[in-house]
DNA sequence: TAGGTATTTCTTGGTCCAACAAATAGATTG
DNA sequence: CAATCTATTTGTTGGACCAAGAAATACCTA
């Protein structure tokens, strides 16, 4: 078994710590000393510098550790700001060598889709506002513009996104991103038809309209409908290509 | 909406996109290109420099988000080589006990689960056999015994995720899998009350039997009570340490 | 004079450069 | 064959400058 080398996670002092990963552990000692929560400002990184006897470049290494692990977010003049954004991290590490573009994972994705936005409904009709359904609104208008295929379904992914961000959950919005090429691929399958896009525009209108009337099951009918004629038409252009 | 910023795995060349953002997306691409697979060695810093037109120091912070994604190892004299610990570095990210995992990211897991577990009731009523029973006795038979509270909550979390493969969806196993550190997290703080563990094994036989009788109403309420008694006491845990 | 605006200053992260230290693969030498 | 030497490569340091933006200041108008 490789013994893990170089790790920036080591744990407590090794002996072969390098300068980086000592930072890296004085700033998570400091992290913890200090109860710092999300949303709290680390040190500038000079005063890091002066803080751990480090020089300027060796901090900002174990920054560009701590930013890659989603732990910090880092912007000009701002500083250095804690954030949680590890599971958006632990999903995109995923992302490189899973849902490989095979039949099953289209639909497997779909299912997936499915249960996620139909089975949100009660929620969804809970949480909707106005400015929801005005950015969804826009969205479809911008679908009906003339558009090439990938366009379109980028359109078209960005509907059901901000359909699911209504939920405010993070974990959703991850597994969209996650799912973002197969759903892209799907869609564009779908759009191969001629009509599609007029069909996709009214379809998401009627999501729309269910949803501002704030009527649970017309939306579910509607939503699982539109899912299912996207399933369809993938399913036609798979056995033609099979 | 909020803009992904200093997104290290940013995509494609966006406008803001910084010079080690840029060197990443390079030596990304360079892997593509040339076909480098795990084992193979990058060029050395310094060519990278002269290829790239970037600063060696530009260069290193892009090698340190690489070797924090788990893409590349690098040794000194050896130079860098193409590895893929991804999946571990994934697990590896919520480590970090120096920081809890926000209360947001447990309930948007938990409610996540709700949607997938409890909303395909009706497939895996429909779906479910011999076997997958037997499997999710003997996995909550386990549970009896005695554990420690990290066995037990493995323990628990294979119990859900063989309840979801009953559905034959990989891109669900996936999400499971991703998000399985926050999933145990959020087991072991409910398995800090003492009488957790029958409880949970209890309500787990009510959701087996529930599916056994084919049973969706019955299996839905045992499932949503079940996930929703661990996000109760999640609440209190949270509330009682803020 | 008060209030808002334009400007200037200064802090801070982003990038680059040059140098040296440490490690070590490969060549050299005994 | 083994010990040693050398050259190359990563690790680390300190310094410098830039661009962006926040804070302080000066200015202008009502």
């Amino acid at each position: 078994m490789e013994v893990e080398t170089g790790g920036s996670l080591m744990r407590s002092g090794q002996a072969g710590e390098s300068a980086v990963d000592a930072v890296v552990q004085q700033i998570r000692d400091l992290i913890a000393s200090s109860r710092l929560k999300v949303g709290d400002s680390l040190p500038t990184e000079r005063e890091l510098c002066a803080q751990f006897n480090a020089s300027r470049n060796t901090v900002r290494e174990a920054m560009r550790i701590l930013k890659a692990y989603g732990l910090v977010d880092v912007r000009p003049k701002i500083g250095a700001t804690i954030i949680d954004n590890r599971m958006s991290r632990a999903f995109e590490l995923f992302s490189f060598n899973t849902m490989e573009l095979s039949r099953k994972s289209f639909s497997d994705v779909q299912a997936l889709r499915g249960l996620l936005e139909v089975g949100s409904a009660e929620i969804l009709v809970d949480k909707v506002n106005r400015s929801d359904l005005n950015e969804l609104n826009d969205i479809n208008a911008e679908l009906a513009a003339n558009h090439d295929l990938n366009e379109a379904s980028e359109i078209d992914y960005a509907f059901h996104v901000r359909l699911v961000s209504i939920l405010d959950n993070a974990a959703i919005l991850d597994v969209y991103a996650v799912m973002k090429p197969v759903i892209l691929r799907i869609m564009q399958k779908g759009k191969t038809r001629r009509t599609f896009m007029t069909e996709t525009f009214s379809e998401h209108q009627g999501v729309i309209d269910a949803l501002a009337a704030r009527d649970r099951l017309a939306f579910q009918y509607r939503l699982r409908t539109h899912l299912m004629f996207g399933a369809r038409h993938f399913s036609q252009e798979m056995e033609a290509t099979a």
